[in-house]
DNA sequence: TCTGGGGTCCTAGGACCC
DNA sequence: TCTGGGGTCCTAGGACCC
């Protein structure tokens, strides 16, 4: 027989709007907005007070105000964010060790092992009362046999919801959903789909001509097939968010940059806060890109692979100097945006280095030496004191 | 009064090696 | 003289998600 496993997808309900609310309980039952108080900022949520009045999340906060007169524009507060989500993960690891984040405000959790015969909806319910008792925080909690339907699932009810999606209620449930609501499924895709008539994930499902299907979804038209269909994989992970893909950061200048001193600087400041949350996380970079949005939205990267990892602040900027150079075409800056791919841990790179014997590493290569002595320099001294001269 | 900032993963072409 | 196929790494750009 085979034997289902039971994933949970555990979704916070506007977490940003959430953790304020928990800090100050006055924001309660008042329409708020995250985001920067201007008329061209954005919020990154709203609560559902002001979602009541058609304010979103990604909405333009003059577009808000408009709705809902009596918005509340909350400026962000990541740090706090961030230690309300380590708490969530930490309570979800009590539950079982099978939980893999998806988010800051969102987990996979396998509880086949872990019910010790309580009924999932029962486990479910006490996760939410939990979260909302000790944390303040609202969750929707999807229940499936794999990930996708435990995804599709948790946002069917918000806020504080939980949904049982069985394979055998994906055709009276799932199908009739428009297909722009299928996870995976964004706005470049829907236009394409609907060209070949699929509005529903139903229509998906039972779509005949799979080669049609091919043109827009590539390599992953098994996978939508099936997913629009209940199948799908229902592993999870929980090392798979310890492997960070790639540190970056961007900013979006609002009046435009016109002079090249003025972009440098903005391309200066990015690359210490990335060296900062490099150190801070004990990774090396192999990879550079620069990004630069100019003022028509035009866009354009450049990347570079380097000799060796490193994290050195000098190094990394003298990199994004030349990127940048090779780069820029002489019109407005709008955005400017630096990243690092290919990581390593710290510790790993010392390992790999000690296969060598020291005097042989010295005539091996004596750029090792300077990422050595770039890592060693940092792990005690405080950084950047480089790039605030300029 | 268009469009933030953090990411992941994919694709397609080219270089290079065996 | 012309022409393989597999594999890896790199680069630019794009789709999507929270």
């Amino acid at each position: 027989m085979k034997k289902y496993r039971i994933i949970f997808h555990v979704d916070l309900n506007a977490f940003f709007a959430s953790c304020e609310e928990a800090q100050n309980p006055t924001l309660k039952n008042k329409p708020i907005g995250i985001g920067k108080n201007t008329d061209r900022g954005i919020l990154t949520t709203a609560n559902y007070a002001a979602r009541k009045f058609g304010v979103t999340s990604a909405m333009n906060v003059y577009e808000a105000k408009k709705r809902c007169p009596q918005l509340l524009v909350v400026p962000g507060n990541m740090a706090l964010y961030q230690e309300y989500s380590q708490k969530f993960f930490e309570y979800l690891r009590t539950l079982t060790d099978q939980v893999e984040p998806a988010s800051i405000d969102e987990a996979y959790l396998d509880v086949t092992e872990d019910l010790n015969g309580e009924h999932p909806l029962d486990f479910a319910s006490r996760i939410q009362k939990d979260l909302l008792a000790s944390l303040n925080l609202p969750v929707s909690i999807g229940i499936a046999p794999n990930r996708f339907l435990a995804k599709m699932a948790s946002d069917m009810q918000k806020p504080l919801g939980i949904t049982v999606l069985r394979k055998r209620d994906v055709q009276e449930k799932l199908w009739p959903m428009n297909i722009e609501s299928m996870y995976g499924i964004g706005k470049k895709t829907v236009p394409n789909l609907k060209l070949i008539g699929i509005e529903t994930i139903g229509d998906l499902a039972t779509f005949k001509d799979k080669n049609k299907l091919a043109k827009f979804l590539g390599n992953q038209t098994d996978s939508f097939i099936g997913k629009s269909r209940g199948e799908g994989s229902a592993e999870v992970d929980p090392t798979r968010a310890e492997t960070v893909q790639s540190v970056g950061n961007s900013k979006t200048f609002e009046g435009f940059l016109h002079s090249y001193d003025d972009m440098l600087k903005g391309l200066t400041k990015l690359t210490e806060s990335v060296v900062t949350r490099l150190h801070k996380k004990a990774y090396a970079a192999k990879s550079v890109s620069v990004q630069v949005r100019y003022a028509d939205f035009t866009q354009r990267s450049k990347q570079v692979a380097l000799p060796q990892h490193t994290n050195d602040f000098d190094e990394l900027l003298e990199t994004v100097e030349h990127l940048f150079e090779s780069l820029y075409e002489e019109k407005a800056v709008h955005l400017l945006g630096v990243s690092t791919t290919n990581l390593e841990k710290q510790e790993m790179l010392f390992k790999q280095l000690n296969i060598f014997e020291p005097k042989e590493q010295l005539e091996k290569d004596t750029h090792v030496n300077r990422v050595l002595e770039s890592i060693n320099k940092h792990y005690d001294k405080p950084l950047l004191k480089k790039g605030l001269k300029k």
